[in-house]
DNA sequence: ATAAACAGTTTATTGCATACACAGTATATT
DNA sequence: AATATACTGTGTATGCAATAAACTGTTTAT
């Protein structure tokens, strides 16, 4: 009795699809059984979003799916919006691993990266979905937690731990996004050649001129920009080369920080 | 007669809206005068972009905004794919500044991703478009000849360079759209206690134990996870953050492929 | 003079989210 | 046990979207 109230208290102020997320959504007290149950609802809406994209996945498809009218959805979840906020909570809730405190900072942020864009390339349609607020959900706050980790032995304030979570997870984020784009590209028949320009290489040659493109003029007859000398597509690569940059980038901010410290002393 | 030839040539391997967007669409002979142009449909569709959105962006609402029915503007652009290229093709028409030799590439790089997280800014619909290909554009190539020109005094290759531009713009483009997603939030009714979390500190606190998010826990406790001491948004600030760490990060690879140089003499 | 190529329009197709009213069902209250 | 209540899944309706196809009228090349 008592939980329950404390619950419903908690409730009124989280938004819908929040207080869903955190199992607060009261459950029904009369009426026929439910056929149906929101776990249900969420994973084959995953599913269809993983097969097809965001863009095909409509309400009617998951409740056809499930053998349903559209409308039996809105029973359990009130709106699209709350189904894709369950869907990014869903997929957030991965197998974390295990906090061993002798790895340096440097290799779980590593790590942490790599997890995170693992999840973009699993469900590309994650990175479809607008981010309306800080994480606010149980396994959204699970990844939170995990990027904060990496940061736990390095003597950093609160907020500069926030700002390079921010960064990691922005740029796990960024990857997934255009590792997205060009699989969605590949998927609607384009092909890779027409993706990295190749196809088109010839062609720039002609209209990108040395005087109005100065700097790309070399990079282009070179072939280095439509990547023409390689075998293959290296742009994992260049998400590997960023990492490593934003790395050394964090660790001279340590250093820095040290000799400021020192130098006070 | 030659030069539509060759002109007709370089269309044909050419995507639609990339052949429109360099001026190889071939102008009609025959038939009643043009009451449109291909430049008066982009615009009135940019304009109704920046003030309602990506979504609220219709053929009808541009073609009634004119004064026509939607399907006149297909005598034009043959897709709405088309469209948003030829709209994210307009806005990368931005006044370049003038090359200033003696400023350094750090400053050269800042001042490349603030010009590119403006674009972002002023038009929030820009980072809604998926990335479908490396940039094929004149103003979008001009984009990349802007942001190579930050590594013409830098001994790296073309790879390497290329890469640094992907870093930069990928930053560009992810701070881009966090900001679109938060003003669109707050456009939507949202107010921003409730994007920040502000407004769920209390809930979040009960909800967050110490057990299951060890990390978190301290970090929502002291109230920095949702800024509860902060009186504005220092969302900019974090941006500016990230931006440093990746500068000094080239920095440091910069530093130590001299150091490289020199040791192997 | 005539045919071809074009302009803008009308109509039709297919798909979307979701509001609302409905008939039937399980439970709480009396 | 009777009844009111809260619930179930469904059918219908609304108002949007992109764009294919057919239509009428116009301009120009032949």
């Amino acid at each position: 009795m008592k939980e329950k109230e404390l619950k419903d208290y908690e409730l009124e102020g989280l938004p819908s699809g929040i207080a869903i997320s955190w199992g607060l959504n009261r459950q029904p007290q009369r009426g026929p059984k439910r056929e149906l149950s929101i776990e249900q609802i969420v994973e084959t809406a995953i599913n269809i979003a993983d097969k097809e994209g965001l863009a095909a996945l409509s309400m009617n498809k998951v409740a056809s799916t499930l053998g349903f009218t559209t409308m039996s959805l809105y029973r359990y979840i009130p709106s699209k919006d709350d189904l894709l906020l369950l869907m990014q909570e869903k997929v957030a809730d991965i197998d974390y691993p295990a906090d061993e405190p002798e790895v340096d900072w440097r290799d779980k942020m590593r790590q942490y990266v790599k997890l995170s864009i693992n999840v973009f390339q699993v469900h590309p349609w994650f990175a479809d979905i607008p981010i309306t607020s800080v994480p606010l959900t149980p396994n959204q706050l699970k990844m939170v937690d995990l990027a904060l980790r990496t940061t736990r032995n390095i003597p950093l304030n609160d907020f500069e731990k926030m700002s390079i979570v921010l960064l990691l997870s922005g740029y796990a984020r960024w990857c997934g996004t255009i590792m997205k784009d060009m699989n969605m590209a590949i998927q609607a028949g384009k092909s890779p050649s027409a993706i990295s320009g190749l196809d088109y290489s010839g062609a720039l040659k002609k209209l990108v001129t040395q005087e109005r493109y100065p700097d790309l003029y070399p990079v282009l007859m070179s072939g280095a920009y439509t990547e023409e000398n390689k075998e293959e597509n290296t742009i994992g690569d260049d998400f590997d080369f960023g990492l490593e940059r934003i790395l050394d980038g964090i660790e001279h901010y340590l250093l820095t920080k040290e000799k400021k410290v020192e130098d006070s002393n």
